[in-house]
Formats: structure tokens, C-alpha cells, sequence
RNA sequence: GCCGAAGUGGCGGAAUUGGCAGACGCAAGGGACUUAAAAUCCCUCGAGAGCAAUCUCGUACCGGUUCGAGUCCGGUCUUCGGCACCA
């Protein structure tokens, strides 16, 4: 008996495929077809590589060890989002550099990753937050700038007074601040913004071609972009030369506009709001402030406003109607809404709510219960009587263009990309204000983010802006001073996938040629968190630089998927709070990397959410200790034949291959296990089949497999560069099937039929063994199931 | 609230285009081996009725389409993910 000791196992291989390179990609051999598969950059965080984590990461592994054997060449590289707010947090709170923090995490999740297995390609790792990789995220950043897809402008952010620094909703709870619970307010700050919204138009139609996308993420994005065709309206204020513009998509409900809603913060407010009213309104703009984006728009909410005291002018009827303030209107598009209550649901819970008129203009429901927002009938509408609503719509806005009072307009609901954090960890912006008043870019690159000593904003200034030093340069021999907000995370994760391809290039992103040949990712495995954010950040940026003519192609990931999330055992979240986190050091200690890898991945299809199970790694482990069993300390593997097992070998060649291509790895493995069960009871094991399987199993277990490929095949060369096994299409198909046999749906016997065999002699053969001579109907699907309908 | 996804045994899950519901694994119970234990192997394992062959019910809930529905359609409930400076 040969014990099976996977931790000398493990270290071994490790070590074996370290020294050999393995796994490292010649990316200028064109010889070969390629395949690029990339996990989605982890953040390298205090707490360590996570279980969840390695649930996509295998997937992807499993599928770079087949494409290997199958003869691509596989570009599988691994790196690291390493600027961010939790490495900031550390700094204030110790005084101690951000990196070093960041570094000594980087560290333990290479250990960790190492120690899984994976098959990544090292030499090509990155680390954002190294002036060598943020060089270029400058550069896209000044490309952009170049086009004229930046600017420069007061922004609202949540501020937090007592932590001295921005929020993200995220961060507030009830209108304070998640940590320290201090009071959070809108405030208006100059901030850097993308001009996502130029690329809308083209980020909605990508998405059509993108056939292996999953549809729930291309739906979301679309939903995110939110695309309306409706008309922009001018309203004037009466009795001031003042005008605001609303946009709708119901430009057929004008007539029926009974007042108007600015959001709190729209710049009219204070030169329309009378005496009478301004301390209310003062009061409720102050009470907004803490509110997120969800809280506001919910459906449901109460809602809140307060009356400005002054008028607007409905420009199709001339009428009067009062302007309200409301928070349910948000900051985006214009910043203000014609209320139509009887046909707009938020409109009439608010007019219900301050005891504002409703007008119907449409036909249908009934308002005393809730908005009519169906088609219908126009009356009291002047011109649009007697028109449905896609007929008004269109009149209307060809009148209200005719008369100068509004225009037909495409709306998105995509928000510019706001650029500018006010933070320390993070790649600083590479612009100047210069003395003069111009503002310019410094395009000596990579702009080096200083060292300081004390990492926190204040006075609501960036940390950056006490690095007194750094800040104050000159461009040209013009003395100026530096931009002191650094990028966001998402800027160095949307163009990343370009440089793994050449991580090494000082003289531009990538190489010309290598993009050509590399891109795109074929297989981009990520969270469902990333769904919009990441995922359309990335796409806009690769098509800008597809423009520019650096990245070859439109879309950067042809396949996609979304990893589910790995739960607790009683199926709740993993949190630190909680205190449910599993170490996957623990797991691997216990168990094994391959048995942790077998057993995440046999859990369940890869896109659902699924509960951890200690239990259930010990069935993955038996499975493991089986396989060793059956290779090393039987004596079954011979230069024989075994008819019994030959079909069966067949079907699990064809099922594995096509369940990871299709990334089902739980019904793959389950097939392994019924092929390794069926040996178990057999004396021959022939060699052909012994090394086939061994081969099928090594992407989810590559320790044992490369052990036991050595002891038993080949002594010479790693498994990894062996070739796929192949399966005899016809060696699949049983040739005699069994199938039920149904009486007016009830299954009451079972005939066994040749493959294919003619309907006549099954149905007949189906008849005498249930006894029926005449069936009112009879049904039978090939192969499948005879259903005899018999009327009593 | 809006958008998206998912609900199948004690548990994780399986089930081509609608065609034998519960593969594979875990747990549990019984047995073999052992002085004993561990490991391993064999058997049972959705619910109910029956001595039994067998019958009835059963894929979150209500209804529909169909010879036939876990799968398709309409409605309801629950859980999870996203919602713009967390990662």
C-alpha cells in the first residue's frame, strides 16, 4: 500500500512546475490557435484570499488546462486591483505607507493562489497601484483628455464633516455615515468627469454581439444606459425671464401637467423661491441632503416636497401651474419633471400627498385608486383629442418644434463617469492648473504618487493636497499646482485584459502585433456584482482605444460568466461579522488543493449561489483517495481489452469535454465518478482508458494527476503538455434502450427496443406488453417514451 | 421601489427541443471485515396506504395549455444580486 500524502504531493508540483515554467505562455508563438482566459483581478484584501475566490478562479483553470492539452496556446494570467480604500484605512490608522500594507497582502494571496494549483502564468503578473502599470492608466487618461471626453465641473458628492471626506452611498446608513456614525450632506465639489454618455449609443449596440454574454448582464447594462426617446419642453417662470427644461417621454400628457417638480438641488431654486417660502424651502433642501439615490426614487416612499411659491407657464395651454420641489427628482437628465398626476404614478402619489389638481387627459382606469398609465383615448388636449398615445406623442412634438417650445431628444439615463476621489490610494491625476488660468497635462509619465506622512483629508481638501511639495511644479517654465484628487479604482481595471497581453512594455500599452493575435479574452469569469460599474467602464474604454486604434477589436470579452456567490452553511452571507468565513489555508491544510477544487466545483452549477458543507469535501476527498487507489495500489491497468467499460469510457470522454466547454463542471465530475465506480468493479482496467481518464480528471485535479501520470505513464513529461483524449462518436450510443410505456399517461411497463427501431414494431411491442389491443391514439417519441390513450 | 436571477428529498444538486422526477455526492439506518475503532466494502433511503403484486400523492403557491409540464403561459409568495466614490 502506497499511502496517498497530497501534502509532499502538492509541494512537489508546485515546485516542479515553478522551476519548468510550465505555465509560462510564449505570447509571440503564433503557431498555435489561442485562448485567452482571464479571471477578474481580485483586490488584494487584509483578510486574504477568500472560498468564494477560487470558485471562479478553478473554473477558469480547468478550462486553460484543456484548452492546453487540446493544443492552444492559453494565456491565463492573474494580477492584482491594488490601489483602493481599505489599504487608505490601514495607513490612517497606523501611519504606515499604503503599500506596505498592500504588498504584504499581495504576498499572502500569491501564496494562496499558489498553493490552489492554478495554472497562471506569473512572469505576466500586475499590480496596479506599481508606477510601471499606472503609467498608462495616465496615458488612457490623457488620450481622453485629448478628445475632449473630460471636464471639469462642480459635482455633488456625500460629505462627511466628521470623518472629513467623501462617501459613497454605500457607506451611509439612515443618513450617516456607516463608520462613526456622523452626519453625511450633499455638498458641491469640482470634480473630473468622463463623458460616458458620448459612447452610449455604441456601448447599447455592442451588446448585440455579444452572443456569450449572459442575457440578465446584457439586460442590465441596457437598463443602466436606459435609453428614452421623448422631447425636451421648455417651461418659463412666470413674471421673471427665468426657464427650466424638462424631458419626457410623455409628451402626449401636456395638457394634463397640473404643476411642476425641480430636484433640490436645481440652480433656480434660489432666485425663484419667494419670501413667504423660502425658510421652508431652506429647511427641506437641508433634509434631502442625507438621502441616497434609492432612498428617493423609491416607488413607494413617501412623498416629499415643498412648494417654491412660484409659477411656471404650461406652453400649450398658457395655464399656471405651481413649481414644487420634490426629491423624488434626481440630478440627472434636467433636473426637473412636468407632473402629469392622473397618468404618471410618482407624480399622483405626490399631488395626492400635498393636495396638488389631477387633470385626466386619457381615457381608461380610474383615478381614484392609482395613475392611468395605459393607452388610450386623449380628451382635453386641444389638438391630440381623439389620438392614442404613440399618435399625440408625435403630434405633439412635431408641434412644440414647430412653435420653438421644445425639441424631440434622445435621454440615457447613463450619468457622466465621475473621475475624482478624494483620496490618497489611488493614480494621481495627471493635470496642472497652471498660473496663467490654463489647465494642462503633465505628460511626463508615470506622475509618481508622493509619499507622505499623513494620509487624511482635510478641511475638505484631497490627502494630496498637504503633499505641499509634490503639489507645486511647472509645465513649460509656468508655475502651477497639481490636480490633488487621485482615479477611481474602476480606471485600472478597465483596460487591464490589453496589458497582460505585454506587461512589460515601456514604450506603449501593448505591442501592436500581440493585441492583434490576443485579443479578445475568449473566457472572462468574474462576479455578478460587476454586471454594470466594472463591466461597462471596461467596454467603453477599450472601444475609446479601439478608436484610437491601440486595441484591435470593439468588445474586449467574447464569453462571459458570473461566478454565484459562495454562501455560509445555513445559506447567509460570509462576513467577518458573522464570523462564517472559511480560510481556504484551512481547507487546503485539511484536505488538499485538489480535493477543495473537486469539491467546489462539484457543488453545483457554477452561476448559482451555493451554501458551504464541510461534510461534503470529505465525499470530494473519498473520490481523490479512490482514483489513488485504483491507479497506484491495484493492479487492474493492463494491455487488455474490457468490453464493459468500453462504451462507458467513451460517453465520459464526450461528456466531459463537452460539460467543461459548457463550464457544467458538476455533471462532469459526477460522470467521472460513475466511470471510476464502474472500474472498481471490474479486473481490467485497460491502459488506453487508465490514461485517457487520468487525463480528463487532471484540470480539476492537477496534484494527484501529475503524480500518478509520472508513477504510472510517463516518468519524462508533465501531463500538462500531453494531448486531449478523443472519443468514437458511435462507441456513445447504447444500442438497445429500455423505455416506459404509457397508458393515458401513466407509466405501466417497460419494453427494452433496438436503437432506431421502425414505430410499428415498438408500438406493437409496447401494446402486448401492457395488454392493450386498441388505443384511441397512439404516441411515440423516438427512442423516448409510447403513450397509449385508452377512452373507458 | 425599480431592474435581474432563483425556488426540486433530511442536505448540495441531476433531468437534449415538454417525454421514466430525484443521476452523482453528503448525511442517516442496517450489515460485512476487526478484540475494538478508523478506513474500506455491501444493502436501504421523497411521502402515504397495503401481507403483497401494486396503488395514490409529490418539483414554492394558485390557475391554464398539452396525450404528457420541474420544463411552456398568466398570477401570487419567498430568497438572493445590482442600483452609480464599498470591493
Amino acid at each position: 500500500m502506497i499511502p496517498f500524502d497530497f501534502k509532499a504531493i502538492e509541494a512537489k508540483w508546485r515546485e516542479r512546475w515553478e522551476k519548468d515554467g510550465t505555465f509560462v505562455t510564449d505570447i509571440r508563438d503564433f503557431s498555435k490557435p489561442k485562448f485567452y482566459a482571464l479571471d477578474m483581478i481580485p483586490y488584494p484584501s487584509g483578510e486574504g484570499l477568500h472560498v468564494g475566490h477560487p470558485m471562479g478562479y478553478t473554473s477558469t483553470d480547468i478550462v486553460s488546462r484543456m484548452k492546453r492539452m487540446q493544443g492552444f496556446n492559453v494565456l491565463h494570467p492573474i494580477g492584482f486591483d491594488s490601489f483602493g480604500l481599505p489599504a487608505e484605512q490601514f495607513a490612517i490608522k497606523t501611519g504606515n505607507h499604503p503599500g506596505v500594507f498592500t504588498d504584504k497582502n499581495i504576498q499572502n494571496f500569491t501564496r494562496q493562489l499558489k498553493a490552489m494549483g492554478f495554472s497562471y502564468d506569473w512572469t505576466k503578473q500586475i499590480s496596479t497601484h506599481k508606477p510601471e502599470y499606472y503609467k498608462w492608466t495616465q496615458w488612457v487618461f490623457e488620450q481622453l483628455y485629448k478628445d475632449g471626453y473630460t471636464s471639469h465641473k462642480p459635482t455633488y458628492v456625500n460629505w462627511c464633516e466628521g470623518l472629513d471626506t467623501v462617501l459613497a452611498d454605500d457607506e451611509i446608513v439612515d443618513g450617516k455615515s456607516e463608520r462613526g456614525g456622523f452626519p453625511v450632506e450633499k455638498r458641491l465639489m469640482k470634480q473630473w468627469i468622463l463623458n460616458i454618455p458620448a459612447y452610449a449609443e455604441r456601448l447599447l449596440a455592442g451588446l448585440d454581439e455579444l452572443p456569450e454574454w449572459p442575457e440578465s448582464t446584457k439586460e442590465g447594462q441596457r437598463n443602466w444606459i436606459g435609453k428614452s426617446i421623448g422631447a425636451e419642453v421648455e417651461f418659463k417662470i412666470e413674471n421673471s425671464g427665468l426657464s427650466f427644461r424638462v424631458f419626457t417621454t410623455r409628451a402626449d400628457t401636456l395638457f394634463g401637467v397640473t404643476y411642476c417638480v425641480l430636484c433640490p438641488e436645481h440652480e433656480l431654486i434660489s432666485r425663484i423661491t419667494t419670501t413667504e417660502q423660502r425658510d421652508a424651502v431652506d429647511k427641506y433642501i437641508k433634509e434631502c441632503a442625507s438621502k441616497t439615490d434609492i432612498e428617493r426614487t423609491n416607488t413607494n416612499a413617501e412623498k416629499t416636497g415643498v412648494f417654491t411659491g412660484a409659477y411656471a407657464i404650461n406652453p400649450v395651454n398658457g395655464e399656471r401651474v405651481p413649481v414644487w420641489i420634490g426629491d423624488y427628482v434626481l440630478t440627472y437628465g434636467t433636473g426637473a419633471v412636468m407632473a402629469v398626476p392622473a397618468h404618471d404614478q410618482r407624480d399622483y402619489l405626490f399631488s395626492k400627498a400635498h393636495d396638488l389638481p389631477i387633470k385626466r387627459v386619457i381615457e381608461g382606469g380610474d383615478l381614484d385608486v392609482e395613475a392611468f398609465v395605459g393607452d388610450g383615448n386623449h380628451i382635453n388636449s386641444g389638438i391630440l383629442d381623439g389620438l392614442n398615445n404613440e399618435q399625440a406623442i408625435n403630434k405633439m412634438i412635431e408641434w412644440l418644434e414647430e412653435k420653438g417650445l421644445g425639441t424631440r431628444k434622445v435621454n440615457y439615463r447613463l450619468r457622466e463617469w465621475i473621475f475624482s476621489r478624494q483620496r490618497y490610494w489611488g493614480e494621481p491625476i495627471p493635470v496642472v492648473f497652471l498660473e496663467n488660468g490654463n489647465t494642462v497635462l503633465d505628460e511626463n509619465l508615470p506622475l509618481i504618487l508622493p509619499e507622505m506622512t499623513d494620509y487624511k483629508a482635510k478641511n475638505g481638501r484631497p490627502p494630496l493636497d498637504n503633499a505641499t511639495e509634490w503639489k507645486s511644479t511647472e509645465i513649460d517654465g509656468v508655475k502651477g499646482e497639481r490636480e490633488t484628487c487621485t482615479m477611481p479604482g474602476t480606471a485600472a481595471t478597465s483596460w487591464y485584459f490589453l496589458r497582460f497581453i505585454d506587461p512589460h512594455n515601456d514604450k506603449e500599452i501593448a505591442d501592436k502585433e500581440l493585441l492583434a493575435h490576443w485579443m479578445p479574452v475568449d473566457l472572462y469569469v468574474g462576479g455578478a456584482e460587476h454586471t454594470v460599474g466594472h463591466l461597462l467602464y471596461s467596454r467603453f474604454w477599450n472601444n475609446f482605444l479601439f478608436d484610437k486604434g491601440f486595441s484591435p477589436v470593439k468588445e474586449p470579452f467574447k464569453k462571459l460568466v458570473h461566478p454565484g456567490m459562495l454562501l455560509g452553511e445555513n445559506g447567509e452571507k460570509m462576513s467577518k461579522s458573522k464570523g462564517n468565513v472559511i480560510n481556504p489555508d484551512d481547507v487546503i491544510n485539511e484536505y488538499g488543493a485538489d480535493a477543495m477544487r473537486v469539491y467546489e466545483m462539484f457543488m453545483g452549477p457554477i452561476t448559482d449561489a451555493k451554501p458551504w458543507n464541510k461534510q461534503n469535501i470529505e465525499g470530494a476527498r473519498r473520490f481523490i483517495l479512490k482514483v489513488w487507489s485504483l491507479y497506484i495500489n491495484d493492479d487492474k491497468i493492463k494491455d487488455e481489452e474490457n468490453k464493459n467499460l468500453e462504451k462507458l469510457y467513451h460517453k465520459t470522454v464526450k461528456k466531459v469535454t463537452e460539460d467543461y466547454e459548457n463550464m457544467s463542471f458538476n455533471t462532469a465530475i459526477s460522470q467521472m465518478m460513475i466511470f471510476v465506480n464502474a472500474v472498481q468493479k471490474e479486473n481490467v482496467f485497460p491502459r488506453e482508458y487508465a490514461c485517457g481518464f487520468i487525463k480528463l480528471l487532471n484540470p480539476v485535479a492537477p496534484f494527484i494527476t501529475e503524480e500518478i501520470w509520472e508513477r504510472v505513464f510517463d516518468s519524462n513529461n508533465v501531463i500538462d503538455y500531453q494531448t486531449w483524449p478523443q472519443f468514437n462518436e458511435e462507441l456513445t450510443k447504447d444500442d438497445e434502450i429500455e423505455i416506459p410505456v404509457q397508458v393515458n399517461g401513466k407509466v405501466k411497463a417497460r419494453i427494452k427496443i433496438t436503437a432506431n427501431e421502425a414505430q410499428d414494431k415498438v408500438l406493437a411491442a409496447a401494446k402486448q406488453a401492457v395488454g392493450v389491443t386498441n388505443a384511441d391514439k397512439e404516441i411515440y417519441v423516438p427512442n423516448k417514451i409510447v403513450n397509449l390513450i385508452v377512452k373507458k
